[in-house]
DNA sequence: TGCACCTTTTAGTTCTGATTGAAAATTGTA
DNA sequence: TACAATTTTCAATCAGAACTAAAAGGTGCA
Protein backbone atom coordinates (compact mmCIF):
# COMPACT_ATOMS: atom_id res chain seq x y z
CA UNK A 1 0.00 0.00 0.00
CA UNK A 2 1.41 3.29 -0.92
CA UNK A 3 0.73 6.37 0.77
CA UNK A 4 0.33 10.25 -0.44
CA UNK A 5 1.22 13.05 1.25
CA UNK A 6 -2.05 14.09 2.42
CA UNK A 7 -1.82 10.41 4.20
CA UNK A 8 0.64 10.84 5.94
CA UNK A 9 -0.18 13.45 8.72
CA UNK A 10 -3.42 11.56 10.14
CA UNK A 11 -1.31 8.14 10.17
CA UNK A 12 1.12 8.97 12.18
CA UNK A 13 -1.04 10.55 14.55
CA UNK A 14 -2.82 6.93 14.65
CA UNK A 15 0.11 5.58 15.70
CA UNK A 16 0.80 7.88 18.38
CA UNK A 17 -2.75 7.95 19.52
CA UNK A 18 -1.88 4.03 19.57
CA UNK A 19 1.31 4.89 21.64
CA UNK A 20 -0.16 7.23 24.03
CA UNK A 21 -2.51 4.45 24.78
CA UNK A 22 0.23 1.73 25.08
CA UNK A 23 1.75 4.27 27.57
CA UNK A 24 -1.17 4.40 29.79
CA UNK A 25 -1.03 0.82 30.09
CA UNK A 26 2.52 1.03 31.42
CA UNK A 27 1.32 3.30 34.19
CA UNK A 28 1.10 0.54 36.27
CA UNK A 29 4.05 -1.00 35.88
CA UNK A 30 5.95 1.96 36.10
CA UNK A 31 3.94 3.05 39.34
CA UNK A 32 2.85 6.47 38.21
CA UNK A 33 -1.02 7.35 37.36
CA UNK A 34 -2.16 6.27 34.19
CA UNK A 35 -2.63 10.69 33.20
CA UNK A 36 0.55 11.41 33.75
CA UNK A 37 1.83 8.39 31.96
CA UNK A 38 -0.09 9.25 28.56
CA UNK A 39 0.90 13.24 28.52
CA UNK A 40 4.44 11.86 29.02
CA UNK A 41 4.02 9.13 26.38
CA UNK A 42 2.92 11.65 24.02
CA UNK A 43 5.97 14.28 24.97
CA UNK A 44 8.02 11.06 24.08
CA UNK A 45 6.49 10.54 21.08
CA UNK A 46 6.74 12.81 19.23
CA UNK A 47 9.81 14.02 20.55
CA UNK A 48 8.35 17.18 20.74
CA UNK A 49 8.05 20.32 23.39
CA UNK A 50 4.77 20.92 23.70
CA UNK A 51 2.63 23.58 25.41
CA UNK A 52 -0.09 22.91 27.74
CA UNK A 53 -2.76 24.11 25.44
CA UNK A 54 -1.24 21.65 22.76
CA UNK A 55 -1.55 18.53 25.42
CA UNK A 56 -5.10 19.55 26.47
CA UNK A 57 -6.22 19.48 22.85
CA UNK A 58 -4.56 16.34 21.73
CA UNK A 59 -5.12 14.31 25.08
CA UNK A 60 -8.50 15.99 25.77
CA UNK A 61 -7.63 16.78 29.44
CA UNK A 62 -8.97 19.58 31.51
CA UNK A 63 -5.75 22.36 32.14
CA UNK A 64 -5.91 22.35 35.51
CA UNK A 65 -5.10 18.30 35.47
CA UNK A 66 -2.94 18.74 32.72
CA UNK A 67 -0.94 21.46 35.01
CA UNK A 68 -0.76 19.03 37.88
CA UNK A 69 0.58 16.06 36.19
CA UNK A 70 2.97 18.39 34.30
CA UNK A 71 4.75 19.44 37.73
CA UNK A 72 4.97 15.84 38.54
CA UNK A 73 6.29 14.39 35.42
CA UNK A 74 9.09 17.82 36.12
CA UNK A 75 9.60 16.63 39.85
CA UNK A 76 10.32 13.35 38.63
CA UNK A 77 12.39 14.33 36.09
CA UNK A 78 10.99 12.90 33.44
CA UNK A 79 10.36 16.16 31.28
CA UNK A 80 12.15 19.39 31.40
CA UNK A 81 10.76 22.47 30.89
CA UNK A 82 11.89 24.91 28.24
CA UNK A 83 11.36 28.67 26.59
CA UNK A 84 10.58 29.28 23.90
CA UNK A 85 12.34 32.93 22.84
CA UNK A 86 9.12 35.92 21.97
CA UNK A 87 6.84 33.38 23.43
CA UNK A 88 5.15 33.47 27.24
CA UNK A 89 4.15 29.78 27.30
CA UNK A 90 5.95 27.06 28.81
CA UNK A 91 6.96 23.82 26.72
CA UNK A 92 7.53 20.56 28.30
CA UNK A 93 10.08 18.07 26.51
CA UNK A 94 10.11 14.31 27.56
CA UNK A 95 13.63 12.80 28.38
CA UNK A 96 14.88 11.02 25.29
CA UNK A 97 16.77 8.07 26.91
CA UNK A 98 15.13 5.46 27.46
CA UNK A 99 17.55 4.06 30.05
CA UNK A 100 17.55 7.28 32.04
CA UNK A 101 14.38 7.68 32.23
CA UNK A 102 14.24 3.71 33.71
CA UNK A 103 16.84 4.56 36.30
CA UNK A 104 14.90 8.01 37.38
CA UNK A 105 11.26 6.07 37.73
CA UNK A 106 13.41 3.20 39.35
CA UNK A 107 15.37 5.29 41.92
CA UNK A 108 12.75 7.20 42.76
CA UNK A 109 10.25 4.40 43.82
CA UNK A 110 13.30 2.75 45.64
CA UNK A 111 13.58 6.30 47.94
CA UNK A 112 9.60 6.21 48.40
CA UNK A 113 8.29 2.92 48.52
CA UNK A 114 11.47 -0.01 49.23
CA UNK A 115 13.54 2.18 51.92
CA UNK A 116 10.22 3.20 54.46
CA UNK A 117 9.58 -0.85 53.97
CA UNK A 118 12.96 -1.91 54.84
CA UNK A 119 13.24 0.53 58.05
CA UNK A 120 9.70 -0.47 58.82
CA UNK A 121 11.17 -4.32 58.63
CA UNK A 122 13.95 -3.36 60.90
CA UNK A 123 11.89 -2.12 63.45
CA UNK A 124 9.67 -5.25 63.25
CA UNK A 125 13.01 -7.21 63.63
CA UNK A 126 13.78 -5.05 67.20
CA UNK A 127 10.27 -5.19 68.41
CA UNK A 128 10.69 -9.48 68.08
CA UNK A 129 14.68 -9.50 69.60
CA UNK A 130 15.17 -11.76 72.16
CA UNK A 131 16.44 -9.24 74.26
CA UNK A 132 13.64 -7.59 74.24
CA UNK A 133 10.91 -10.66 74.96
CA UNK A 134 12.67 -11.44 77.94
CA UNK A 135 13.81 -15.24 79.24
CA UNK A 136 10.77 -16.85 77.86
CA UNK A 137 11.47 -15.79 74.35
CA UNK A 138 12.77 -19.36 73.08
CA UNK A 139 9.22 -20.04 72.69
CA UNK A 140 8.08 -20.90 68.85
CA UNK A 141 6.24 -18.28 67.68
CA UNK A 142 8.02 -15.25 68.22
CA UNK A 143 11.17 -17.04 67.04
CA UNK A 144 9.32 -18.26 63.77
CA UNK A 145 8.44 -14.83 62.89
CA UNK A 146 11.62 -13.32 63.45
CA UNK A 147 13.45 -15.97 61.06
CA UNK A 148 10.49 -14.94 58.64
CA UNK A 149 10.87 -11.80 59.02
CA UNK A 150 14.74 -11.99 58.48
CA UNK A 151 14.49 -13.73 55.62
CA UNK A 152 12.23 -11.20 53.93
CA UNK A 153 14.82 -7.94 55.11
CA UNK A 154 17.57 -10.11 53.80
CA UNK A 155 15.97 -10.67 50.12
CA UNK A 156 15.00 -6.73 49.64
CA UNK A 157 18.58 -5.32 51.63
CA UNK A 158 19.97 -7.39 48.45
CA UNK A 159 17.43 -6.16 45.62
CA UNK A 160 18.40 -2.71 47.31
CA UNK A 161 21.86 -3.08 47.40
CA UNK A 162 21.12 -4.20 43.81
CA UNK A 163 19.23 -1.51 42.55
CA UNK A 164 21.95 1.34 44.58
CA UNK A 165 24.63 -0.09 42.30
CA UNK A 166 22.81 0.39 39.16
CA UNK A 167 21.86 3.86 39.87
CA UNK A 168 25.82 4.87 40.69
CA UNK A 169 27.05 2.98 37.35
CA UNK A 170 24.10 2.38 35.06
CA UNK A 171 26.08 3.83 32.05
CA UNK A 172 29.20 1.69 32.89
CA UNK A 173 26.52 -1.90 33.50
CA UNK A 174 24.50 -0.94 30.55
CA UNK A 175 26.74 -2.43 27.65
CA UNK A 176 27.83 -5.05 30.09
CA UNK A 177 24.15 -6.16 30.66
CA UNK A 178 23.47 -5.63 27.00
CA UNK A 179 26.24 -7.68 26.11
CA UNK A 180 25.03 -10.80 28.43
CA UNK A 181 21.75 -10.93 27.29
CA UNK A 182 22.56 -11.33 24.04
CA UNK A 183 24.85 -14.84 24.88
CA UNK B 1 12.25 -4.48 79.70
CA UNK B 2 11.36 -8.26 80.61
CA UNK B 3 7.94 -9.95 79.30
CA UNK B 4 5.62 -11.72 81.42
CA UNK B 5 4.04 -14.34 79.51
CA UNK B 6 1.23 -13.19 79.34
CA UNK B 7 2.25 -9.99 77.33
CA UNK B 8 3.67 -12.19 74.79
CA UNK B 9 0.69 -12.96 72.82
CA UNK B 10 -0.81 -9.28 72.15
CA UNK B 11 2.73 -8.01 71.75
CA UNK B 12 3.25 -10.98 68.54
CA UNK B 13 -0.02 -9.73 67.58
CA UNK B 14 1.16 -6.57 67.47
CA UNK B 15 3.88 -6.89 65.51
CA UNK B 16 1.89 -9.07 62.83
CA UNK B 17 -0.44 -5.96 62.55
CA UNK B 18 2.46 -3.84 61.79
CA UNK B 19 3.59 -6.52 59.15
CA UNK B 20 0.37 -6.85 57.77
CA UNK B 21 0.09 -2.86 57.37
CA UNK B 22 3.60 -2.96 55.68
CA UNK B 23 2.66 -5.59 53.19
CA UNK B 24 -0.30 -3.53 52.55
CA UNK B 25 1.89 -0.98 51.64
CA UNK B 26 3.56 -3.16 49.49
CA UNK B 27 1.13 -3.85 47.19
CA UNK B 28 1.64 -1.11 45.08
CA UNK B 29 5.23 -2.27 44.56
CA UNK B 30 4.39 -6.03 43.88
CA UNK B 31 0.82 -4.79 41.58
CA UNK B 32 -1.27 -6.62 43.66
CA UNK B 33 -4.67 -4.93 45.54
CA UNK B 34 -3.87 -4.03 49.04
CA UNK B 35 -6.38 -6.14 50.74
CA UNK B 36 -4.67 -8.84 48.33
CA UNK B 37 -1.71 -7.90 50.26
CA UNK B 38 -3.02 -7.65 53.68
CA UNK B 39 -4.43 -11.56 53.22
CA UNK B 40 -1.04 -12.78 52.12
CA UNK B 41 0.83 -10.84 54.94
CA UNK B 42 -1.15 -12.00 57.46
CA UNK B 43 -0.69 -15.65 56.03
CA UNK B 44 3.08 -15.10 55.51
CA UNK B 45 4.06 -13.52 59.02
CA UNK B 46 2.00 -16.26 61.29
CA UNK B 47 3.15 -19.43 58.90
CA UNK B 48 -0.13 -20.84 59.75
CA UNK B 49 -2.78 -22.35 57.85
CA UNK B 50 -5.63 -19.90 58.51
CA UNK B 51 -9.46 -20.18 57.86
CA UNK B 52 -11.43 -17.73 56.07
CA UNK B 53 -13.62 -17.05 59.70
CA UNK B 54 -9.52 -16.33 60.84
CA UNK B 55 -8.80 -13.98 58.57
CA UNK B 56 -12.23 -12.26 58.51
CA UNK B 57 -12.16 -11.94 62.01
CA UNK B 58 -8.53 -10.47 62.38
CA UNK B 59 -8.34 -8.19 59.40
CA UNK B 60 -11.80 -7.55 60.08
CA UNK B 61 -12.99 -7.85 55.93
CA UNK B 62 -16.29 -9.48 54.51
CA UNK B 63 -16.40 -12.94 53.56
CA UNK B 64 -16.75 -12.22 49.69
CA UNK B 65 -13.93 -10.00 50.01
CA UNK B 66 -11.50 -12.74 51.41
CA UNK B 67 -12.93 -15.36 49.47
CA UNK B 68 -12.45 -13.69 46.06
CA UNK B 69 -8.83 -12.45 47.14
CA UNK B 70 -7.82 -16.03 48.09
CA UNK B 71 -8.64 -17.13 44.87
CA UNK B 72 -7.01 -14.48 43.38
CA UNK B 73 -3.94 -15.62 45.93
CA UNK B 74 -4.23 -19.18 45.07
CA UNK B 75 -4.67 -18.12 41.18
CA UNK B 76 -1.26 -16.33 41.11
CA UNK B 77 0.40 -19.39 42.91
CA UNK B 78 1.37 -17.18 46.51
CA UNK B 79 -0.98 -19.37 48.64
CA UNK B 80 -1.82 -23.31 49.04
CA UNK B 81 -5.78 -24.54 49.73
CA UNK B 82 -4.34 -27.32 52.40
CA UNK B 83 -7.33 -29.79 54.18
CA UNK B 84 -7.36 -30.75 57.49
CA UNK B 85 -8.37 -33.68 58.64
CA UNK B 86 -12.13 -33.79 60.35
CA UNK B 87 -12.68 -30.87 59.49
CA UNK B 88 -14.73 -29.23 56.74
CA UNK B 89 -13.29 -26.14 56.12
CA UNK B 90 -10.78 -25.40 54.20
CA UNK B 91 -7.40 -23.72 55.41
CA UNK B 92 -4.96 -21.35 53.58
CA UNK B 93 -1.14 -21.11 53.96
CA UNK B 94 1.50 -18.94 52.31
CA UNK B 95 4.49 -19.93 50.60
CA UNK B 96 7.81 -19.69 52.40
CA UNK B 97 10.47 -18.77 50.63
CA UNK B 98 10.72 -15.08 49.46
CA UNK B 99 12.54 -15.90 46.41
CA UNK B 100 9.84 -18.24 45.15
CA UNK B 101 7.29 -15.68 45.87
CA UNK B 102 9.36 -12.63 44.08
CA UNK B 103 9.89 -15.17 41.37
CA UNK B 104 5.81 -16.08 40.92
CA UNK B 105 4.92 -12.40 41.06
CA UNK B 106 7.22 -11.33 38.93
CA UNK B 107 7.01 -13.81 36.00
CA UNK B 108 3.07 -13.27 36.27
CA UNK B 109 3.65 -9.90 35.53
CA UNK B 110 6.08 -10.01 33.00
CA UNK B 111 3.16 -11.94 31.01
CA UNK B 112 0.32 -9.73 31.90
CA UNK B 113 1.95 -6.86 31.30
CA UNK B 114 5.05 -6.38 29.90
CA UNK B 115 4.59 -9.16 26.65
CA UNK B 116 1.21 -7.04 25.77
CA UNK B 117 3.31 -3.99 25.69
CA UNK B 118 5.77 -5.24 23.68
CA UNK B 119 3.35 -6.64 21.25
CA UNK B 120 1.86 -3.54 20.90
CA UNK B 121 5.23 -1.70 20.88
CA UNK B 122 5.67 -4.24 17.62
CA UNK B 123 2.78 -3.46 15.65
CA UNK B 124 3.45 0.31 16.08
CA UNK B 125 7.03 -0.29 14.52
CA UNK B 126 5.62 -1.86 11.67
CA UNK B 127 2.71 0.81 11.18
CA UNK B 128 6.10 3.34 10.54
CA UNK B 129 8.19 0.87 8.75
CA UNK B 130 8.84 2.82 5.49
CA UNK B 131 7.50 0.18 2.93
CA UNK B 132 4.10 0.85 4.66
CA UNK B 133 4.87 4.42 4.24
CA UNK B 134 5.08 4.76 0.62
CA UNK B 135 7.96 6.63 -1.44
CA UNK B 136 8.00 9.91 0.79
CA UNK B 137 8.86 7.96 3.99
CA UNK B 138 12.07 8.86 4.01
CA UNK B 139 10.44 12.15 5.88
CA UNK B 140 11.76 13.39 9.38
CA UNK B 141 8.64 12.86 11.70
CA UNK B 142 8.30 9.06 10.51
CA UNK B 143 11.98 8.26 11.17
CA UNK B 144 12.33 10.01 14.23
CA UNK B 145 8.90 8.50 15.59
CA UNK B 146 10.36 4.96 14.40
CA UNK B 147 13.68 5.61 16.31
CA UNK B 148 12.41 6.26 19.72
CA UNK B 149 9.83 3.35 19.29
CA UNK B 150 13.06 1.26 18.72
CA UNK B 151 14.91 2.64 21.37
CA UNK B 152 11.86 1.32 23.53
CA UNK B 153 11.67 -1.84 22.06
CA UNK B 154 15.14 -2.80 22.27
CA UNK B 155 15.13 -1.62 26.40
CA UNK B 156 11.81 -3.81 26.73
CA UNK B 157 13.41 -6.88 24.98
CA UNK B 158 16.59 -6.61 27.02
CA UNK B 159 14.21 -6.61 30.29
CA UNK B 160 12.15 -9.53 28.94
CA UNK B 161 15.25 -11.71 28.34
CA UNK B 162 16.77 -10.80 31.79
CA UNK B 163 13.78 -11.48 33.16
CA UNK B 164 13.42 -15.06 31.18
CA UNK B 165 16.65 -16.32 32.14
CA UNK B 166 16.18 -14.96 35.95
CA UNK B 167 12.99 -17.10 36.03
CA UNK B 168 14.13 -20.13 34.18
CA UNK B 169 17.13 -20.71 37.27
CA UNK B 170 16.83 -18.04 39.92
CA UNK B 171 17.82 -20.92 41.93
CA UNK B 172 21.11 -21.07 40.23
CA UNK B 173 21.47 -17.35 40.21
CA UNK B 174 20.13 -16.61 43.89
CA UNK B 175 23.70 -17.68 45.18
CA UNK B 176 25.45 -15.79 42.08
CA UNK B 177 24.16 -12.47 43.08
CA UNK B 178 24.12 -12.74 47.10
CA UNK B 179 27.79 -12.74 46.64
CA UNK B 180 27.98 -9.72 43.77
CA UNK B 181 25.75 -8.08 46.17
CA UNK B 182 28.05 -8.89 48.82
CA UNK B 183 31.51 -7.82 47.01
C1' DT C 1 2.97 50.33 37.19
C1' DG C 2 -0.77 48.05 35.18
C1' DC C 3 -2.48 44.86 32.00
C1' DA C 4 -2.87 40.68 29.43
C1' DC C 5 -1.55 36.21 29.26
C1' DC C 6 -0.48 31.80 31.54
C1' DT C 7 -0.25 28.69 35.32
C1' DT C 8 -1.60 26.89 39.75
C1' DT C 9 -4.79 25.92 43.26
C1' DT C 10 -8.97 24.34 45.05
C1' DA C 11 -13.68 23.09 45.97
C1' DG C 12 -16.87 20.35 44.14
C1' DT C 13 -18.13 16.52 40.91
C1' DT C 14 -17.59 12.28 38.57
C1' DC C 15 -15.83 7.80 38.01
C1' DT C 16 -13.59 3.62 38.93
C1' DG C 17 -12.70 -0.09 41.47
C1' DA C 18 -13.17 -2.15 46.13
C1' DT C 19 -16.33 -3.93 49.49
C1' DT C 20 -20.37 -5.79 51.46
C1' DG C 21 -24.18 -8.90 52.54
C1' DA C 22 -27.17 -12.09 51.23
C1' DA C 23 -28.67 -15.50 48.04
C1' DA C 24 -27.09 -19.37 45.33
C1' DA C 25 -24.04 -23.01 44.75
C1' DT C 26 -21.11 -26.47 46.38
C1' DT C 27 -19.28 -29.91 49.36
C1' DG C 28 -18.82 -33.39 52.75
C1' DT C 29 -21.13 -36.33 56.08
C1' DA C 30 -24.69 -38.94 58.36
C1' DT D 1 -30.08 -38.85 49.46
C1' DA D 2 -30.81 -35.00 52.47
C1' DC D 3 -29.03 -31.65 55.25
C1' DA D 4 -25.83 -28.75 57.40
C1' DA D 5 -21.57 -26.41 56.82
C1' DT D 6 -18.90 -23.74 53.90
C1' DT D 7 -17.65 -21.14 49.83
C1' DT D 8 -18.71 -18.43 45.82
C1' DT D 9 -21.13 -15.14 43.23
C1' DC D 10 -23.20 -10.82 42.33
C1' DA D 11 -26.03 -6.62 42.56
C1' DA D 12 -25.94 -2.72 45.35
C1' DT D 13 -23.21 0.43 47.92
C1' DC D 14 -19.18 2.97 49.30
C1' DA D 15 -14.68 5.29 49.38
C1' DG D 16 -11.12 7.34 47.44
C1' DA D 17 -8.75 8.90 43.36
C1' DA D 18 -8.98 11.51 39.37
C1' DC D 19 -10.86 15.26 37.01
C1' DT D 20 -13.04 19.70 35.97
C1' DA D 21 -14.00 24.52 35.86
C1' DA D 22 -13.38 28.62 37.74
C1' DA D 23 -11.10 31.71 40.74
C1' DA D 24 -6.72 33.16 42.42
C1' DG D 25 -1.99 33.83 41.70
C1' DG D 26 2.26 34.88 38.89
C1' DT D 27 4.97 36.88 35.30
C1' DG D 28 6.80 39.51 31.72
C1' DC D 29 6.01 43.23 28.58
C1' DA D 30 4.03 47.89 27.15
Amino acid sequence: MKARAADLAPRLQHVEDQFVELWNNMANLWGISPTMARIHGLLYITGAALSMDDIMDRLAISRGNVSMNLSKLVEWGLVRRVHKKRDRKEYYESLHDVWEMFTLVASQRKRRELDPIINTLRRCKEQLAPESLGPKAAEEAPRARLQRINDLLKFLTLVDSLAQRFFESHRGLREAIELLAQE
